[in-house]
RNA sequence: GGCGGGGUAGCUCAGCGGUAGAGCAGGAGAAUCAUAAUCUCUUGGUCGGGGGUUCAAAUCCCUCUCCCGCCA
C-alpha cells in the first residue's frame, strides 16, 4: 500500500459559454473514476475541475445578455456544477479563472516569464476570428457568402492590428522534443504523441499571449492596456489550484507536477506543447502526463447542434441510471478512441453485463443465503482448491488493475473485473449449492461463503466506476463502511464475518425494459 | 501533398514470427439457486489485394487499395 503518495488529476476548465454535453461528462468521468481508484488505493488525491471564464466571447455574450461579465459567468458556470452533481463526481476543488487566487497566479507566471526574457512586446497583425479566439494565416482562409473571409472552422475573420506580447515559443522547439524523448509517457495515447512531435518538428512560431482588443481577462502586470491571452490564463489554472505562486506551500510541493491532465483531443496541442513550454520557461515543472481521449458519436452520427443530436448527460442518467451510464461510457470504448453511443449497445451492456452477469450473480448467491441460512453469513469449512482459486481470482484484482488504470485503460480494467464475475458464475454452476442443500449442508455453507466473499471483493473493485451500486452491494454483504478500500480486498480483518446478518437481498442492477421506439435525441 | 494509425468471424475488437482468439449476435444442449438470469458445446474468418524474406507470416519487408487522424 502506498503511504502518503499523492495523485493530482485535472479536467480541462470548461468554457462557461458552452452547454455541458457528453464530452464534458466523459472527460470528468474518466478523471473521477481514476481519482476514486487512487483514493481507494491509499493515495492522497487532488482532483480538480472548473470553468474558464475569460475571453472575448464571454465578454460579448454577457454584453448581449445585458449583464456584466462577472454576473454572466456566475450564472452559466453553475451548469457545470450541476453536471458534476448529476454524474456523482468527486472533485476536490472547482476552480474558476475569475477567482482572485487565479488572477494572482496568472500574473505571477507572467512575471516569471517576463523576468526571464521569455515574453516580449511586439505587434500582431493578422486575420482573427472572434468565435475561435484564434488567428489564421491568409492561406488558410476560405470565402463565404458575399466574399466574406472565413476561417477553416467557418468562423468569420477580421483584420486585426494590435500591439501584443509574445511568448518565445520558437525557442522551445528543441527542448520540447528533448522533453518528449525523455518522457515517453508524457503524451497518450501513442498515436497522439506522434502527432504532437511531428507538429513540433514542423517548427514553432512565437505565440501571441496578450490582447488589447477586449478587457475581460487577467490584466497584464504593469501594462494595463493588455489582458492575458486566454490559453496562458486558462492553462495556469492547474498550478493555481496547487497553490502557485507559493511554490513553497505544502500543497504545491505535494501535488505539482500533476500526474494526469485529462483532455479532449481538440485541445491536446495546448496542453502538450504550449503548456510545458510555458512552465519550463518559467522554470516550473511540466506535468507528468497529458491524456487525450476521443469523441462520441450518437447512433453512428457526428454530434452537432445543427443536427440536434446533442447527448445531454442528464438525459442518459435519467433514462438508464447513473451507474449504468458511467459503466457504459467507460466500458464501451477503448479510452483514447472515438466511440459511438447507441441505445442498443447501451441496453445490451446494461442488461447483459450489469443485470445478468454482475447483478444476478449477487442476487442468486445472496438469495440462497437468505432462504437457506436465514440471511446469516455461514461459517466456512476448509476451502477446496476451487474455492481458493475463486477467492484468489478476486483477490488479485487490485494488482491486476493498477497498471491498467495508470495507463487510463478503463475498458480493460472493467473487462478484467468481468473475467472474475464470469468465473464466479461458472463457480456457482459447478458447485451447484442448490444440490448441496440436500446432500451436504455444511459444504453448501462454504460455497455460499466463498461466493459472498467474492462478491465483496468484486464490489470493492467496482466502486470507482459504479459508486452507488457498489456501495449497495457492499451493504448487501455486510461490509463495514470503513473497510472498503483495496487494502481490504484480501485483508482477513475485512473479510465477510461468519455469523454476520445480511440484509434481505434486493436486485441492484435492474434490467432495462423500456420501449425502444423512436429515434434521435 | 507530407507524416502517422488502421483494414482479423455478422458486429465491436484483441493477437503482431510458430499452422486463427474474446465479447455480443446465431445454433444445440444442461441446469433450475437467481433480475427467464446462468452454464456447456457449437456455426462462422483464404487475418484488404498482390509480391518477397523465412523451415515457418495477421505477425517482418515491398507494392497497390480503402478508411481515419495530425500537419500543409
Amino acid at each position: 500500500m502506498p503511504a502518503n503518495q499523492s495523485f493530482y488529476i485535472t479536467t480541462p476548465i470548461y468554457y462557461v459559454n458552452d452547454d455541458p454535453h457528453i464530452g464534458h461528462a466523459y472527460t470528468t468521468l474518466a478523471c473521477d473514476a481514476l481519482a476514486r481508484f487512487k483514493r481507494l488505493d491509499g493515495y492522497d488525491v487532488h482532483f480538480l475541475t472548473g470553468t474558464d471564464e475569460h475571453g472575448q466571447k464571454v465578454e460579448k455574450a454577457a454584453a448581449d445578455a445585458g449583464v456584466d461579465p462577472q454576473a454572466f459567468t456566475e450564472r452559466v458556470s453553475q451548469r457545470f456544477r450541476q453536471l458534476a452533481d448529476d454524474m456523482g463526481f468527486t472533485h476536490d476543488d472547482f476552480i474558476r479563472t475569475t477567482e482572485p487566487r487565479h488572477i494572482e497566479a496568472a500574473q505571477a507566471i507572467w512575471k516569471r516569464l517576463i523576468d526571464r526574457g521569455e515574453i516580449y512586446l511586439g505587434a500582431y497583425e493578422g486575420w482573427y476570428a472572434i468565435r475561435d479566439e484564434a488567428f489564421y494565416a491568409e492561406s488558410e482562409l476560405t470565402k463565404g457568402a458575399d466574399d466574406e473571409k472565413l476561417a477553416p472552422t467557418g468562423a468569420p475573420v477580421e483584420w486585426v492590428e494590435e500591439p501584443s506580447y509574445f511568448f518565445r515559443l520558437s525557442a522551445w522547439q528543441d527542448r520540447l522534443l528533448e522533453f518528449y524523448e525523455k518522457h515517453p509517457d508524457f503524451i497518450a495515447p501513442n498515436s497522439r504523441r506522434n502527432e504532437v512531435t511531428s507538429f513540433v518538428k514542423g517548427g514553432l512560431q512565437d505565440l501571441s499571449v496578450s490582447r488589447v482588443s477586449f478587457k475581460w481577462g487577467v490584466p497584464v502586470p504593469d501594462d494595463a492596456d493588455h489582458v492575458m491571452y486566454v490559453w496562458l490564463d486558462a492553462l495556469t489554472n492547474y498550478i493555481t489550484a496547487a497553490g502557485f505562486p507559493d511554490t513553497e506551500s505544502a500543497s504545491y510541493k505535494k501535488f505539482w507536477p500533476a500526474d494526469v491532465h485529462m483532455v479532449g483531443k481538440d485541445i491536446l496541442r495546448f496542453h502538450a506543447v504550449y503548456w510545458p513550454a510555458f512552465l519550463m520557461a518559467a522554470e516550473l515543472d511540466p506535468p507528468k502526463r497529458v491524456f487525450a481521449h476521443g469523441w462520441w458519436t450518437n447512433e453512428g452520427q457526428k454530434i452537432s447542434k445543427t443536427l440536434g443530436n446533442v447527448i445531454k448527460p442528464h438525459d442518459l442518467v435519467e433514462r438508464y441510471g447513473l451507474d449504468q451510464t458511467r459503466y457504459f461510457l467507460l466500458r464501451e470504448v477503448p479510452f483514447g478512441n472515438d466511440g459511438d453511443f447507441s441505445r442498443e449497445s447501451m441496453v445490451t451492456r446494461m442488461n447483459s453485463e450489469l443485470a445478468n452477469d454482475y447483478g444476478n450473480l449477487a442476487q442468486r448467491a445472496l438469495s440462497m443465503i437468505a432462504k437457506n441460512l436465514k440471511g446469516i453469513a455461514p461459517e466456512p469449512g476448509a476451502f477446496t482448491e476451487d474455492d481458493q482459486a475463486m477467492l484468489n481470482a478476486a483477490g488479485e484484482l487490485p494488482a491486476a488493475l493498477r497498471p491498467l488504470m495508470d495507463a487510463q485503460a478503463f475498458h480493460e480494467a472493467l473487462e478484467r473485473i468481468w473475467v472474475v464475475i464470469r468465473a464466479a458464475n461458472v463457480y456457482v454452476d459447478r458447485q451447484a449449492p442448490w444440490v448441496l442443500r440436500k446432500t451436504d449442508a455444511p459444504r453448501m455453507g462454504t460455497v455460499l461463503y466463498v461466493l459472498a466473499e467474492t462478491i465483496r471483493r468484486l464490489a470493492i473493485m467496482t466502486q470507482p466506476f459504479m459508486p452507488d451500486a457498489s456501495a449497495k452491494m457492499l451493504d448487501a454483504v455486510a461490509s463495514p463502511g470503513d473497510k472498503r478500500s483495496f487494502g481490504d480486498v484480501t485483508d482477513t480483518a475485512a473479510m465477510l464475518a461468519p455469523g454476520a446478518e445480511l440484509p434481505k437481498p434486493q436486485p441492484i442492477f435492474p434490467r432495462y425494459q423500456g420501449e425502444e421506439e423512436g429515434e434521435g435525441a
